[in-house]
DNA sequence: GCGACATATGCCTATATGGGCATATGATGA
DNA sequence: TCATCATATGCCCATATAGGCATATGTCGC
């Protein structure tokens, strides 16, 4: 199997730092097309493919405005990638490395009773 | 161009589910390669496989013991995701939706006047 | 209707992935 | 020394990506 679809989940698709950029972009409210390709110095196919994926995945919608397309951010998808990582958030956090040094010296004790005992 | 190395950030690393699972696995303290096999279900090539992208990564750290490798989770090369999704956390807050919503519409305006002020 | 503008799509290439499988490497205990 | 366990690597394949470029599609003003 080769690698999952960009367009699986907001991991793969938020994997690329353009469509990241795209999305930050996109915090300041809607934008045109050709505004994202004026801020990213992107060829605008390139945009518009990027912007594909994210509209796949449902992290932006259009809306038709004359000859432009308006796209704008929609968070929700990268909920699940907030969840995810804020579990680990107190591995950096200065304040738990203390803690987290002796939970994880216990743990390893109990391990490797467990491992003996077996 | 292809797609960025897995072993590029921790954004493309942690695109892979199981890799995601094996830091979750880690959590709970040290784990043995044949431990995380277990846990996952995964022949153990591919597990030796993917905690070689996340030792790239510097996601994880490695102890010989013996025969085994005790891999340690190492979660500061998350920091940068949860720092970049943390902006968009108010996107799917219910609290900030209403408000949100009225902003939107106030930089709309503004930037319908610029472009047909210009 | 027509030419300019805005956007999306198609086709091409190089790349490296995830997984399957066999095997190399290395440590252990008898 | 040797068989066994623990782990990492190598080779194979199918896949689809990011980007470059040309072009299709659709809309506007005149």
């Amino acid at each position: 199997m080769a690698r999952a679809a960009t367009t699986t989940d907001a991991f793969n698709a938020v994997a690329e730092p353009r469509r990241r950029e795209i999305l930050d972009a996109l915090i300041g409210g809607e934008r045109t097309v050709t505004d994202l390709v004026e801020v990213l110095g992107l060829p605008q196919p390139l945009v518009s493919k990027h912007l594909r994926v994210l509209r796949e995945v449902g992290l932006v919608d259009v809306r038709e405005e004359g000859r432009q397309r308006v796209y704008r951010l929609n968070g929700h998808p990268l909920k699940p990638i907030h969840d995810w990582v804020k579990n680990y958030e107190r591995t950096w956090t200065q304040r738990f490395d203390r803690l987290d040094a002796v939970l994880e010296e216990l743990k390893e004790m109990e391990q490797r009773n467990d491992r003996d005992g077996e």
